[in-house]
DNA sequence: TATGAATGAGACTTCATTCAT
DNA sequence: AATGAATGAAGTCTCATTCAT
């Protein structure tokens, strides 16, 4: 019984502490960290200014507390799946690859605010703060990618190259439409773009090249 | 004479002035925006705050006034430059490449103090700052790439592909590296790489992809 | 039966009134009265902060009511019974006087937690509790000592002086070296001595002066 | 010419300071260190509040800056002219310290805001900034005073008896009075009088003690 | 009766901006 | 034109007190 209470309370200090951060991070997304109030905030989450600090120790704890909010993104399952099948066609492969770009389109657009957090805190974050940030960024995928493109070179079915690079360009392929089309306010100089053409686009040009007739220049 | 003095006087003015806002843009991309006192800002600038209002209306204009001291960027000669002779082999556009890109790499690395600003105070801005910002940005040559995209294509160099998904990519794929390598004060999450390294590997990637036996599944 | 529970009641009201009230005492010794917070003298206590509030009705009549947990402090048992036998001898006199300031100096170090809340909340009181807290300091005795003068320089015992501020004097010689032993947190500033010592030697100072012959210069 | 400027400039940067530290002073002494705003502060210094923070860096500055008003307080003059001329009779000892007491009086009843000061933030104080205060203290002057009954010891004039006992429980005696008369706020509780009258009494007491016939009991 | 989460007034402090010199 | 002291609005945070449970 007294159990059963203690457990209710912890859940509303729990539910009240994650009402105070969503409210944090929309505000902060918004106004950025240092122009948001802990005003706003407080009117954000419906509570005074007051209850703010009787779960959170600082502004600044709530912008390190934010991270908590996210659970570490993933790419892993499908990943993995597709490591499993080494494919024999390029058509075969392209289909998966669009699989994979769809699900971080989808992780990134999630967290587009959590992004804008990142951004406008930048400067102030000690470096420990932004691993903690980057660790729940899809930024962070790089590395998961990175050991897929090792499977895939090893396969035979990728050149050999340089893993690193790659992976890493290949989630700035995704993350600069992420930047044009849901960060930057002004959507007016970027023209916005359906994801799904996207999709298609980056993994021919990722799979394909540019080039008209690849059987030349081929590197050595 | 009299006019003699005026311009005397007018370059004085024009001098200070740029003297203020280049310790501005200084202190913005170090602290951000918001953080950065004019205190601090007259101190770099070696005058007193006062100063800063004789040629700035507020802080505000400060951030505003800023893109006036860059040039607005471009790639345009390397790229019109290369338009002007149709390559017929991968290996020749592949050298023009890295041109353009190592040219690309600079820019972004003159300009990454302007890229701190422009993230720091992200939320901050009007549409309108906003626009005068991504001009000065090297995000901004995404369209003189399309251009130059639509050329190679027409040109049967390349293949028939959206240009405007095409151009930001390639774009993306520079940035990324600039924002793990310069933005990002933490080096210890992403591995920092050479850019002479990195470009050559983009180029391929660009060219030719990544599949090791481009010829089957082509696209149609 | 119903009244034995009544007086139960209000038994373990008084209980928990005082431990609330030591607790009080305890952290405005130790902080100050304006340093010390509802939410530490709740912890000290045992207590929950709401609970203070069921037996006080703020944190002023905490100040208030700590007075009531002093005894009004009283040398009168060994003064009045000196009094009660005329001395003859110094020797003797010496003997009896190191009893009261032995049993002034017990009852000063007893009350060293009050006297630094008194002093702490000084500028904070009304005249009406000031003197409700003095009336429970040793500063109080002053009074009682006066009479016992007046009876030792009526028996002929002591010389003919002012009464009043004779006995202010002898209390002063006490209380500094409280003062500067306990009150005060640094006692680098001030050696500490021990109370027999100093019993000692301010009763000599206070019967026989600290002139080598006292026969010249005697007053008239 | 400048140097003028310079140092007059100076000269009201040590004006306004002085004037923001007595107006603190005057406010710590009436309030209590913790009671006292800033905002009252400013106002009896006839400033804005933002302009305290021009000269302190906080409101705990301002405590510890305020010895710094205070030279440090000295009888020594008056003493080591005493020293100089070893009395012979005890009216020319009474005389000499009369003018002592009167010199104490007088400094302690100056530096009375001071005291109230110190003994308002004692729980806040760290020992530093204690020891700080305390040598601006009269209470300090117990160890020159130490010194005199050496010498007068010495010379043969007093008894030899323990100075750090007997000089601080000289100004114990001082003190007393000046607690009871100007400290404590309410008057009522003790019976305010001259301090011609005391002088005189003390001097009595420490010269010649209370006994009617100090030839008995005198100490072997 | 006891609790402790919620409150909000008010404290300290910062900093962009003004203006007399 | 340059200065920098003064300003005061506004921000973050504390804490005595209340009240629903």
């Amino acid at each position: 019984m007294a159990g059963n209470k203690e457990s209710k309370k912890e859940e509303l200090v729990q539910k009240r502490s994650v009402q105070i951060l969503e409210a944090a991070a929309r505000v902060f997304a918004q106004k950025g960290y240092h122009a948001a109030t802990t005003k706003e905030i407080a009117a954000q989450a419906g509570v005074s200014e007051g209850t703010i600090y009787n779960y959170f120790q600082s502004k600044e704890d709530l912008l390190l507390s934010i991270p908590r909010l996210i659970s570490e993104t993933t790419l892993l399952p499908p990943l993995t799946q597709i490591q499993a099948t080494p494919t024999t066609s390029g058509e075969e492969e392209e289909k998966l690859l669009i699989i994979v770009l769809d699900k971080a389109f989808q992780t990134f657009q999630h967290n587009v605010d959590f992004l804008k957090v990142l951004f406008s805190a930048l400067p102030t974050m000690d470096e420990e703060t932004l691993e903690e940030y980057l660790r729940r960024t899809p930024l962070h995928l790089t590395q998961v990618l990175e050991e897929f493109l090792r499977i895939r070179i090893a396969q035979g079915v990728y050149r050999p190259m340089d893993t690193t690079v790659l992976a890493r360009a290949f989630m700035g392929m995704i993350m600069i439409f992420m930047l044009t089309q849901e960060v930057l306010p002004g959507k007016r100089v970027f023209a916005s773009v359906d994801y799904k053409a996207i999709g298609r686009e980056i993994v021919q040009l990722f799979l394909h090249g540019v080039l008209a007739h690849p059987g030349q220049g081929e590197v050595a």
